[in-house]
RNA sequence: GCGCCCGUAGCUCAUCUGGAUAGAGCAUCGGCCUUCUAAGCCGAGGGUAGGGGGUUCGAGUCCCUCCGGGCGCGCCA
């Protein structure tokens, strides 16, 4: 019986010893294995020859004629051969191929659990939204990448912490909070014009509603005291430059009265949407089975006096300079295309020195690995912030930013608008209301992060019994039905005797159990959980395929519980897979 | 204008850090349910990998250039 992890480390050893043997100087030389597409190619392969052709000077044929008479005699292989431009493809024996389906079995909810991590720490921030209104579906694929990863990272042996950074402090919430009291306003009969650039949302009437049943007329304030003396709007056609800055100027005036009307109610005002809106995103995403470990608030970096230190810091290292009256970060030395702001001209800090000092306090908790996950449009982000870093001596390498393309969705073969502040947008609640939460993480998963994403909705919501999300939990619930027909204790089955299991398909099933730790590896150092997705609609057209050509309840028990072993092996590394994309698994569908 | 990302079958996407004859699903066409779930299986057609050049044993993958699309270039967040 052979170790089921050590058969491709067992074959790498295998072809050192010949290599040592071929070309003593080359030794050293890194042996790939692929595992082919082509099953004539045998079931691993290496370009071994080719690459030393380079450096032997020599004929990558012969060389691999070498390799093939210099490489040990094992039980493991059963043929080895030379083909194509100087492939060395390997047949191995049936007994290491099967050997997966035992250590499937033994190792259950842990097959393909790796140590690549070393146990070191790992922080993931994603979504990171602003609270100021419900999840898009750009946010969905946001959500559902950064999960999915974090599974994978914790999986392949990372200790993962799942971050959401809360923007709780800028001008964004103050626009939702006086957006709120003015919809406010509106119930109690005040007839306010309600700002076009204010938020749109029914949500935004919701929650003055609720603030209207609970206080009433509290915070009421009459028209003429919230309008009187403020700058006045543009046509409402208008679209040019001086329009938009009229319109920006009006809000912000508004804001500043609404402050001084409300007082101290003002920061109840705040505070309500933000805990509404806050309250109803983690709703939202724990429905979608993403959970964060971490809500990280940005006014907490004010609070605490973190934004003046780090701000303070990159001064005292001699990196800041005043500049019409506000303090620059000379960014350009570390390799950005302009120096940026981290204090206005007014005092306030910029966003940037507060995501400044978000990342020295993520240093500061000692993280081995930062994974930030943003939206495409930020990737112009990246240099100041790492450039930031280095300033503040820290190693910038520890930062890896992931950017997620983004969603564009079509309706009606139309695009669809994705506006928060006008309302108009397809939320992430209905669209897993109408897809699924499994297609919907599927769908999601299915496609590569930095792959621009063309999101059809009605073909999302017409073609819920075509997403290749149930070809793959079908496969799982037909093992179900099986085993339960069966009758007898799962257990059992990691017990079996495997040896008659030798069918051209129960082989390629076996081997494609065994490539799970590969893939979670690979999937691993790429951020990459999409390549699980794909492996296991690769898996689950094995599992069918042989599913359709042999029976597994047949009379003879030694072969009956061989496939049955095949099959349950097969139906936990499903389970796993799935697990980590936030997919379930029926037992029966 | 400058920078980053992208361009693969009619559509949506893969292609294992440069490997063998570029693969799936959907759609189209033809077969398979008295046998463990037909949400399945088997088969067929469908390609100048945007165009062109370069690097080498070998390029969808790396470099250059052009075309086309997305995003970014605030004392917004």
């Amino acid at each position: 019986m052979f170790m089921t992890q050590d058969v491709k480390t067992q074959l790498v050893a295998l072809i050192q010893q010949a290599l040592a043997s071929v070309a003593p100087a080359a030794s050293a030389t890194p042996i790939l294995l692929e595992r082919p597409r082509d099953a004539a190619h045998g079931d691993f392969a290496t370009n071994l020859a080719m690459q030393l052709a380079r450096v032997l000077k020599k004929n990558p044929l012969d060389i691999a004629r070498q390799l093939v008479n210099e490489l040990p005699v094992s039980a493991l292989v059963r043929k080895a051969e030379v083909a194509g431009a100087g492939f060395i493809n390997f047949t191995l024996d049936s007994a290491a191929k099967t050997a997966a389906i035992a250590g499937v079995l033994a190792l259950g909810a842990d097959f393909g659990r790796l140590v690549l991590g070393g146990g070191q720490k790992i922080q993931i921030e994603f979504v990171s939204a602003n609270p100021t209104g419900p999840l898009h579906v750009g946010h969905g694929r946001g959500a559902a990448y950064g999960a999915s990863l974090a599974n994978l990272l914790a999986f392949a042996g990372w200790e993962v912490t799942r971050e959401f950074y809360v923007n709780d402090a800028g001008r964004q919430m103050d626009i939702l909070a006086l957006s709120t009291w003015l919809r406010y306003l509106e119930l109690n009969g005040v007839v306010v014009a309600f700002p076009p650039n204010a938020y749109q949302g029914a949500y935004v009437r919701d929650m003055a509603g609720q603030m209207a049943a609970a206080h009433g007329g509290k915070y009421f304030r009459s028209a003429e005291a919230v309008e009187s003396g403020l700058p006045g709007l543009p046509d409402a056609d208008r679209s040019d430059d001086e329009a938009k800055n009229q319109r920006e100027a009006h809000l912000d005036a508004l804001i500043v009265r609404a402050k001084a009307l409300l007082g101290p109610d003002w920061s109840y005002m705040h505070q309500h949407a933000l805990s509404e809106q806050l309250a109803d995103c983690r709703d939202d995403l724990e429905s979608f089975g993403v959970r964060f470990d971490v809500w990280f608030s940005e006014q907490a970096l004010f609070d605490t006096g973190l934004v003046a230190r780090a701000v303070d810091l990159l001064e005292k290292n001699g990196h800041l300079y005043v500049q019409n009256g506000a303090k620059w970060f000379k960014s350009t030395a570390f390799g950005d295309e302009k120096d940026r702001v981290v204090q206005r001209e007014n005092g306030l800090y910029t966003y940037f020195a507060s995501d400044i000092a978000y990342h020295l306090n993520k240093y500061e908790r000692g993280f081995d690995k930062i994974i930030n996950i943003w939206g495409a449009d930020h990737h112009g982000y990246i240099p100041r912030v790492k450039g930031a870093l280095t300033a503040l001596g820290l190693d910038a390498e520890k930062l890896q930013v992931a950017l997620v393309q983004f969603a564009v969705l079509y309706r009606n073969g139309q695009k669809a608008p994705m506006s928060t502040r006008s309302g108009e947008f397809v939320t992430l609640r209905e669209l897993r209301g109408e897809v699924g939460n499994d297609a919907c993480r599927f769908f999601y998963a299915l496609r590569k992060s930095d792959q621009h994403l063309d999101f059809d909705l009605d073909l999302a919501k017409s073609q819920t019994n075509e997403n290749p999300v149930y070809y793959i939990q079908y496969a799982h619930a037909r093992v179900c039905s099986v085993l339960t027909q069966w009758g007898g204790e799962v257990s059992t089955l990691a017990r079996a005797d495997l040896g008659c299991l030798d069918s051209p398909r129960e082989l390629a099933l076996a081997n494609r159990l065994a490539e799970f730790p590969e893939v979670i590896a690979a999937a691993a150092r790429d951020l990459a959980p999409h390549q699980i997705a794909f492996y296991l609609k690769e898996l689950a057209a094995d599992f069918h395929t042989w599913y359709n050509a042999e029976r597994m309840l047949v009379d003879d028990p030694v072969l009956r519980d061989a496939r049955l072993a095949l099959a349950a092996a097969a139906r936990q590394v499903i389970a796993n897979g799935m697990g980590l994309l936030g997919v379930s698994c029926p037992s029966s569908m």
